[in-house]
DNA sequence: CGGTATCCCGGTGGATACTG
DNA sequence: CAGTATCCACCGGGATACCG
């Protein structure tokens, strides 16, 4: 995706796309972390692409990245003020996400039902086979 | 990206990923389109794409699909109350998104504004040259 | 009109190894 | 601890052509 954008989601989108922006962006949420706390936080990463990630997001103002100069080396990642408003404004879309699995699960379990139905009907029906 | 998600952002994400989505979704949210309607809303999508995205939004209960049974061939696509949801919960996003855009806007000008200036000083230091 | 079928390219991100 | 460096596999999507 690329400017000039054609609404303002696609400008949002510009910023949260990437596989693991917005789970970076939810492990700030709490509060400043350090890299391989951020990691820890973010099981299945490799730290090339959590430091990729890292960066375009401080790119694009929604990190900040402080370096303390000591041994051993220490950095602390934080969300900036628009990084929170982002995170806000990411809130109702975590609510519509979240019904829909619900909707999902219970799919699920209608659907183990139905099966567990069919087998006990075919037992039923054949029980020596 | 796959189930089971992390958190609702994540299952939302899975729905609107694709390069187009959110655009087929903002095109259909004033009433029902037609395919080459929606084709002729979304410049420079290909017809295998559009498509492709439809049918994504169909299986993910986001977009009605109502075929005609008529020659020539028409179909309408319309949103669903979910996908009516999803739009609404994607809003606060596009806030965000256009106040990043003239945040950006804002920059550029600036940038336009200093390079003037600096060209204006050159000249005036060497309005020879 | 409203699609499929094919082929192909570029970029994202995974795996692994190395470093200040 | 907090990163680079390198190499590579995957697949989303573009171009083009054809079909009911």
């Amino acid at each position: 995706m690329q400017r000039p954008y054609q609404c303002g989601i696609d400008a949002a989108i510009d910023v949260i796309d990437g596989k693991w922006k917005v789970l970076v962006l939810w492990a700030l949420d709490s509060g400043a972390r350090r890299f391989g706390e951020t990691k820890r936080l973010l099981p299945g990463i490799s730290e090339k692409v959590l430091a990729q990630q890292l960066r375009e997001l401080e790119a694009d103002g929604i990190v900040h990245r402080e370096v303390y100069d000591q041994v051993p080396p220490k950095v602390e990642y934080s969300l900036t003020e628009r990084g929170r408003a982002l995170n806000a404004a990411l809130a109702p879309l975590n609510a519509w996400g979240k019904e829909r699995i619900a909707l999902l699960e219970a799919e699920a379990e209608a659907e183990a039902e139905a099966e567990a139905a069919t087998v006990a009907a075919v037992t039923a029906v054949a029980p020596a086979a």
